[in-house]
DNA sequence: TCTCGTGTATTAGCACACATAAGACACGCA
DNA sequence: TGCGTGTCTTATGTGTGCTAATACACGAGA
């Protein structure tokens, strides 16, 4: 079983919803630093997927900083290094910028998506159904 | 001049970038309500960009409500009509997911999210630099 | 009525991304 | 040595994005 859940769907790249389902497991805390990552043939075969597939969101996921390759061995849930706060604040206002944008277009009040926001953002932690 | 900013980048398909340009001058208030919207091939012309397309950005943006097509004539921007308080969550939901997933993986303090979201929020408003 | 400027539809061709397929290599470990 | 890793290579098929060149239907105005 992987341990990151995911059902593809069509629409997106494949490889890039695997990106986003480690991305999520990730932030919820389904996968901490140190943890063990399934192998590339395994993650594969369980998806019913191409094995090149996965690896094009390996490569992804590595170049982002979520994992690390451990040569010969396997790969592994990264440790996050901290970095400067202007630096983690560039990184997310682009989606700061869309989501207010978006919440405008649809006519939404900004003390709505607040609300919206702490309220997404409380679910995140227990998401233990 | 188009009515709305856009300078184009490699990377995401243009009619995309055009429908997010047009997202966004709508979203601040450069363009509103009734306000005429360019021709197909004078939006083409000016960013040196096959007609078709701006025709699909434009085929896009009606699908959204966000311009409506009046036959012969032009294309004006929408009037929104106001929807149910649940269909605007629903529709930014899924925005609001993807931030806090990327804030988190970041490591960003929720506070220091918060405060972002207040900054490009009040920034929207006067971007008259 | 005729002309012009609209949006829209069609067909074709080219480039690129996505995904698959099958095979090969280098590495670390038992 | 053998196995399981990640990684690279080549090839093929499919779909999307973009361009190109037309053509058509509609409404407004001369």
């Amino acid at each position: 079983m992987l341990p990151f859940p995911l059902k593809l769907q069509p629409g997106d790249p494949i490889y890039l919803q695997i990106v986003q389902a480690v991305k999520s497991a990730v932030a919820t805390g389904l996968m901490g630093p140190g943890d063990r990552f399934p192998a590339v043939r395994t993650i594969a075969q369980e998806l019913g997927v191409n094995p090149n597939t996965v690896q094009k969101a390996v490569t992804e996921l590595t170049a982002l900083g979520l994992i690390e390759v451990h040569p010969g061995q396997g790969c592994y849930v990264a440790v996050r290094v901290p970095v400067r706060r202007e630096a983690k604040a560039a990184a997310v206002r682009p989606l700061v910028r869309r989501l207010l944008i978006e919440s405008r277009n649809q006519g939404m009040a900004h003390e709505d998506l607040l609300d919206l926001l702490q309220r997404e953002h409380t679910k995140l932690d227990e998401p233990r159904h």
